[in-house]
RNA sequence: GGCGCCGUGGCGGAGUGGUGACGCAGCGGUCUGCAAAACCGCGUACACGGGUUCGAUUCCCGUCGGUGCCUCCA
């Protein structure tokens, strides 16, 4: 098997991956908050990592991966200040926060689903893990890591001296320039909480006891105690966006091996944002879409799952709708490739035949070809090079020159590292539409064009398109 | 204010110190009874200025522009 780079976070350079256990991957993905619909820049995170995914079961990886719901309600600002998000959602809502979490979270699955994401093996609720957070805060408290003050209990990053390390941050420089008002009784503005108290004793749902008071715990604190307590100590990769790094996964990291004095994960992969007509995606500015704001214009959720893996992850991409229009035509494309399944047979039959077959033979390299380029740090703009070159090659060539079982491979191929459901997507067509075509070919044969004309429209009201060549008649999906 | 990322043809999007990946769109033509989402062909692209070099889109410096994080937002 061949050798799998990642660009790696910290060193900020490609490296050799080499997995804890031989075989195996423990990886972690930071996963949604559960308080409004999430948008398409929410689920381009998923798409990259479901590749990912992807690439190393194919690689012949066992995957144990775990992905988090954040659905513990937190403040809305690192200042004691502004709404709960959960609880701003229930209000609005009229509904309880667990409710406000449920109806997200499955909004998010729904997304998934129709994304064609695989699903992690552990979908773990912050919620549910509440004893394991608490008792990580209780190891840090003994190693002297912690300190309380009036609003929390907070991670004292001054006893952490690699704090700023991972994200190669300026300290001194993030403070003097700072936005945010810190709370002064912080030992240093980069301080975290690890257990917020329920001060005024207001929440009445989301609050939990600890040795600490009565309320729920930090920002950062589930991922690191999921990770513990389902994949262990260190894990192999560790995946988030770009807005992780200087924050979430900083003082995850500082959480984790403070109190277990060994490396999070070895690989850290973190994927750049989408920008939607140019700038951030945001509710004011009216262009966070929705995967339903995409099916009211007619693009279906595999449309989007194409435009955003024609970009390599660690590319900022711009959303337009022409963008997804051309993104659409390609996917439609490789579908009307899908197509010519079943309009060819294995005419080759023994082995030897097979092996001498040249476009069986290049749709084999290119399978492996196409793994090759995602083994290299997620390459898939170079894996739809090769798709798009070689499917030129097929398109200009005879069906009867096409050998079924190569074409169908391939075809899993790409649909098991990319999830485009060509197969799925492309059933064969109806008897009465195959006795149609057959019925044209004869009209065309006896030269009754006007026959042949009037099957070819009746058959394009069943969706079905012709394209005549040399060889005989090819359909595909209108 | 600090720390980043990015600027490639109409739109996306790779890549490289020295013959213009790939997709979508467009144009011309071909095949065809007609058609076609079929075939063939078509683009003097690498923000600007300077430097290094025989030679830079590719390396270095600067300028301008865009964008991100520092507010759990992927």
């Amino acid at each position: 098997m061949s050798d799998i780079y990642f660009h790696n976070t910290p060193t900020n350079k490609k490296e050799t991956f080499r997995p804890i256990h031989k075989g195996k991957v423990a990886l972690y993905t930071c996963g949604p908050t559960v308080y409004s619909t999430p948008h398409i820049g929410n689920f381009v995170a998923y798409i990259r990592w479901d590749i990912l995914v992807r690439m190393l079961i194919a690689s012949g990886f066992e995957v144990t991966r775990v992905m988090n719901i954040t659905d513990v309600g937190h403040l809305a600002s690192d200042a004691d200040e502004g709404e709960d998000k959960m609880l701003k959602g229930a209000k609005r809502e009229g509904i309880s926060m667990w409710d406000v979490a449920q109806r997200y979270t499955d909004e998010f699955m729904n997304g998934a689903k129709q994304l064609n994401l695989i699903t992690p093996t552990f979908i773990t609720k912050a919620t549910d893990f509440i004893p394991e957070q608490i008792e990580l805060i209780k190891q840090l408290e003994k190693k002297g890591f912690t300190y309380s003050i009036d609003d929390g209990v907070y991670f004292d990053t001054g006893k952490f001296p690699h704090y700023a390390d991972f994200a190669h941050l300026d300290l001194e420089g993030m403070k003097a320039g700072a936005r945010v008002d810190y709370n002064n009784e912080k030992r240093s503005p980069h301080d975290f909480a690890l257990w917020k108290f329920d001060k005024k004793g207001e929440r009445t749902e989301m609050v939990w006891d600890s040795p600490w008071g009565r309320g729920f715990p930090g920002w950062h604190l589930e991922c690191s105690a999921m990770i513990e307590a389902k994949l262990g100590d260190t894990i192999d990769i560790h995946t988030g966006g770009i807005d992780h790094i200087p924050v979430h996964h900083t003082n995850e990291i500082a959480q984790s091996e403070a109190a277990h004095n060994k490396p999070l994960a070895h690989y850290w992969l973190h994927t750049a944002h989408l920008l939607s007509e140019g700038t951030k995606l945001a509710k004011s500015l009216g262009n966070s879409f929705l995967l339903q704001d995409l099916a009211d214009q007619g693009f279906s959720a595999l449309d989007f799952r194409m435009f955003v893996s024609q970009s390599h992850y660690r590319t900022e991409s711009n959303f337009t709708w022409e963008n997804l229009a051309a993104a659409a035509n390609r996917l439609r494309n490789w579908q009307n490739i899908a197509s010519l399944r079943w309009q060819t047979y294995d005419t080759l039959q023994s082995d030897a035949e097979k092996s001498s077959d040249e476009l069986s033979a290049a749709m084999q390299q290119a399978r492996e070809a196409i793994l090759l380029a995602l083994q290299d740090d997620l390459e898939s703009p170079q894996a739809f090079r090769i798709i798009d070159e070689l499917f030129a090659t097929i398109e200009r060539t005879p069906l009867a020159d096409i050998q079924q079982t190569s074409l169908r491979q391939l075809l899993e191929t790409i649909d098991e590292l990319f999830g485009l459901q060509l197969l799925e997507t492309t059933p064969d067509v109806s008897e009465e539409v195959k006795l149609l075509i057959i019925e044209r070919q004869r009209a065309r044969e006896a030269k009754d064009w006007a026959r042949s004309d009037k099957l070819r429209e009746q058959l394009a009201h069943q969706h079905i398109g012709i394209h005549d060549t040399a060889h005989g008649s090819i359909w595909y999906r209108l």
